[in-house]
DNA sequence: ACCTGAACACCGTTCAAGT
DNA sequence: ACCTGAACACCGTTCAAGT
């Protein structure tokens, strides 16, 4: 049959969404550094200028993948004073960044300007200008907590390990007392407040702390 | 004279601390994907497997990059209140890594322990132990900050210029009114909250508000 | 219309050899 | 002892061609 032998030959084998999901699948599971178009393309069993067809090149594909990561954000449930919300909407994104490190890679490099991902800003928005902050208070707020959020993930974030822990405190212990004397003194608390959730939790209430007291103000 | 050129080929052409501080001035200018072996060695006038000599590979050249680097610290004179000196200290250290942004990158690959990176650290830990701060506060006071640092200069560095401000406030404006009336609200303030030394110095200061309201509690 | 191999201009690093 | 060209195993992307 000539006829549906043409138009299998029409409909393109893939789509931008498929390649895209795949390609985060690979950043996920392999970091930052595991995804190249030579290998994501054998990955869908295509050539490698296959992809070209669909992007036009990497940072396009990118654009696409930050799109597909967005669809997993886990909004949490409007339970609890404004303070309440916004802690679980900052543990909600700091959770989503864990699983696609790709996002946080990519907004190192430019601002992300893709609706699905708007959303995601809208979000945290609503909650500041509900809890009552002017929009240039709720501007200021919400990038302090944006920056809370992506540098902790980027910086800081997982706890250390028993291991790493006594390694860390081992190292600080190796310091000239005479020249470091803060660091030694912090030596036993440093593995606490190296990353993690708990860290990140203090970090958010310190800064809703300060917003709230200047609520209104 | 045959003694002489003998010894003139065992002096070794150039020094670790050489390379470390032309790879830095490469990183400063170019940015942080302007460095390859070949094009540093090329610049050095030498092979690209002469560099191999001084260094293990890229990464051990970075970590003497790192070090060059922090010997450009330039810590403010320790003058004000503990906060005053806080709010400078913080300033001095976004400034440095404004100027050496490999720092920055590097440390979003693994944390960072190198004497002369120590001593930055030092610093600060040491002013907010001064200021009265318990060593398990400080600790998590400390990463705080840090990731505020860190974060701004990775995720926020700089203000808008007039022309992409006009752009982001247009760019929210074209968002549907019934999905994101919260960005739309906040649109001509957005720039302003961007990035840049003022949003910065106000993300320093709801930090310390807070750690200075919760000192010696 | 859709797909792709070959080629180009790059990487970091290993190996073997040159002085 | 110090330096390095050739080679290997990768990149992203352009180009020209194949179905």
């Amino acid at each position: 049959m000539p006829g549906s032998a043409t138009s299998n030959r029409r409909t393109p084998a893939l789509t931008r969404e498929q390649v895209a999901h795949r390609a985060l699948e690979v950043l996920d599971r392999e970091g930052v550094e595991g995804l190249s178009m030579r290998r994501l393309a054998a990955d869908l069993g295509v050539g490698t200028m296959t992809l070209y067809g669909y992007f036009r090149g990497k940072a396009e594909l990118l654009d696409a993948v930050v799109d597909a990561a967005s669809e997993d954000f886990d909004p949490p449930a409007p339970r609890g004073t404004w303070r309440e919300q916004v802690v679980a909407y900052a543990d909600a994104t700091r959770a989503w960044l864990l699983r696609h490190p790709v996002v946080v890679q990519r907004r190192g490099e430019a601002a992300i300007q893709r609706p699905a991902a708007s959303r995601i800003t809208e979000g945290l928005m609503r909650l500041l200008l509900d809890a009552g902050l002017e929009p240039p208070e709720a501007a200021r707020a919400f990038r302090a907590l944006f920056i809370h959020v992506f540098g902790s993930v980027a910086f800081a974030p997982r706890e250390a390990t028993a291991q790493e822990a006594r390694e860390l405190h081992a190292a600080l212990l190796t310091l000239a007392d005479d020249e470091f004397p803060a660091l030694r003194a912090v030596a036993p608390h440093a593995a606490d407040a190296l990353g993690g959730a708990e860290q990140f939790r203090f970090g958010t209430e310190l800064l809703l702390d300060a917003i709230d007291a200047r609520r209104g103000r």
